[in-house]
DNA sequence: TTGACATTTGCCTATATGGGCATATGATCC
DNA sequence: GGATCATATGCCCATATAGGCAAATGTCAA
């Protein structure tokens, strides 16, 4: 079996630098096919084929204007890869990992 | 170019569904291969790959215990992806984005 | 219609899987 | 050393890119 589509999900449209890029340049305002590509330094048909993959997984909305595309931001489907590494918050924080090794502790205590 | 590695960085590898799965496995508890492949319906063979790229993208360690392998969440890579997906939040939260609206409004309202 | 500009799509190549199966490597015990 | 259990690797196949280049498609203006 093959690696899976990067159209999947969020999970496998975001794994590639230049698309997250291509994102964080959403961020603000919308854009125009060219104008990502310059920002990005990248030739425009490879800059196309990762807004139709993140279309495809819908990380973001085309709306034509005239002969252009501009390109608009729809991240609520970064949610789900948010909140599932969210569930791992305790393992990098250190505060929350003293908490955490303090109320294991206290719960060992109360066994007694 | 094809596609990047799965052990380029923690987005990559965690792109796997079954990937994702052995992390959350190991959340509670650290596991013995076996164990894992057990837990996940899978051969072993197929979860010692997983196993390897987790590891050597730093998701995961290896505590060698007799012929067993424990294998324990090392979860702190997970923090640039959560971090990333972040700088996004404003944009699924509602309220947030209401709140983000009302800052802005302020902001014009200022600049008056 | 023709021309010019903006984007998408097709084709091709090098590369990287993910999983099944068989086999090699490690470690423990006799 | 030899047997046995637990894991890791090697090999093979089908599949899926990511990007370069050329060509197709779409849109607007004269």
């Amino acid at each position: 079996m093959a690696r899976a589509r990067t159209t999947a999900d969020a999970f496998n449209a975001i794994a590639e630098p230049h698309r997250r890029e291509i994102l964080t340049l959403l961020k603000g305002r919308e854009r125009v096919v060219s104008d990502i590509a310059d920002a990005m330094g990248m030739n425009q048909p490879a800059v196309s084929k990762h807004l139709r993959v993140l279309r495809e997984v819908g990380l973001v909305r085309v709306h034509p204007e005239g002969k252009q595309r501009r390109y608009g931001l729809d991240a609520r489907g970064l949610e789900p890869v948010h909140g599932w590494t969210g569930g791992f918050e305790e393992y990098w924080s250190e505060s929350l990992e003293r908490l955490n090794t303090y109320v294991k502790k206290r719960q060992r205590e109360e066994e007694r």
